[in-house]
DNA sequence: ACGGTTGTTCAACCGTGATGAATTCTTCGC
DNA sequence: GCGAAGAATTCATCACGGTTGAACAACCGT
């Protein structure tokens, strides 16, 4: 029995760090925050428990550092933003239901808000993705007093979408099509964004459109 | 068989299942559902910690005995269909928000989102309650072929409002007042139930009501 | 009085993330 | 070259989580 304790800092240059990061972005995307374990993953990953720590600080520090590498859609947010504005509902609807329907993006990001779901600090990161990715940069392309407000009320819908849709799988929506999903989503998103009517530039009045309710 | 079903032991200490089930649902509702651990509710109620156990199965199952007791909006629902239908997306509104916004009812809702969206089978609950309670009620009082299309869309965006309000807190929907979130999205909650212009009659065209735009 | 049923307690089990000391390698001043 | 500083790695261990099973106590019908 060779007592060989080999312990103590390996020779060479073996990037450890990015072996944890590379295995552990596959197996959060697969199984999810929780069911994922640190041991079970550092095995995985042919490397001791405690570096994980070491590295990262923490399981939520390594989940962190994987979320900042899968989650850059800004790029894609960019491109949907450079289109004409007349288009855009039914473009975001159906780039983001492309997107959330490939499991090599959607489960990643899935895992994403549903861990942001139950922590808030990561809930933090997706909240600061959300406003100034989306909402600050749509609502530099509206005009009006209330361009924020509406664009805010925009990424709200489409959030409702990855909320019933992917998250709850709630019907009939998570059994939709993208073009029925445009029909009953689209008009809706285009009044957010134009006004009741569909024209440019009437703002909706103060009732929202609709007919006065006793209260 | 035995026609004798109440036998063995008669609780000697006044029904512990539900005091477990009272502290339970109190605690769940202020801290949440991971921060609460069996051992201090047990000991928050006076109890065993293995009694948890044995009366709900397990921590999932008594959360989930709590929930049924919490999550129960269907009269809240019922009032909202049976008012008329051309001002239900702002009653809904404002119904929602104000529910939402009272800690002793946002709260447990919050906790309750926030633990199906870790858990699936507490998922389906969710699920189940949404589409019962409010995609089928509200689908039954709309006509047309898409009646549960639109209904559909209609919970979604409801959805997305609780998804970026209250569960991700993403501005400027988080900090809006009841009155600037009904002038932001009811016309767009309007559309969903009736179409783009307005009126009752007409369906969306095919494209949803944007232009056609070339993929 | 008895046997079966139900409620309650206690002690342990196993797995979780995290920490600190001990050990080995790399690097750099001299 | 050399030896000290520091970085990387392992191991043992901690505190705590939910859950389980064996024992015991109270109660029931017969």
């Amino acid at each position: 029995m060779n007592s060989s304790p080999r312990r103590g800092r390996r020779a060479g240059s073996p990037d450890v760090r990015a072996q944890i990061l590379a295995v552990a972005r596959e197996r959060f995307r697969r199984e999810g925050y929780e069911a994922v374990t640190m041991r079970s993953l550092a095995a995985d990953a042919g490397v001791d428990a405690a570096l994980i720590s070491y590295y990262f600080g923490s399981k939520r520090g390594l989940f962190a550092a994987v979320l900042e590498l899968a989650l850059n859609p800004a790029d894609v947010l960019a491109s949907l933003l450079e289109g004409e504005l007349e288009s855009l509902p039914q473009r975001a609807i159906r780039v983001l239901v492309a997107g959330w329907d490939r499991p090599e993006i959607g489960l990643p990001l899935l895992t994403a808000v549903r861990a942001a779901a139950a922590d808030p600090e990561l809930a933090t990161l997706i909240r600061g993705g959300l406003q100034r990715e989306m909402v600050d940069r749509l609502a530099d392309r509206l005009s009006g007093a209330d361009a924020r407000h509406r664009a805010g009320a925009f990424v709200g819908q489409l959030g409702g979408l990855v909320f019933t849709r992917y998250l709850l799988a709630v019907e009939p929506l998570a059994s939709m099509t993208v073009d029925e999903i445009v029909r009953a989503l689209g008009p809706a998103l285009r009044t957010t964004l134009f006004g009741p009517v569909g024209g440019h530039a009437r703002r909706p009045d103060a009732d929202g459109g609709c007919p006065a309710v006793r209260r």
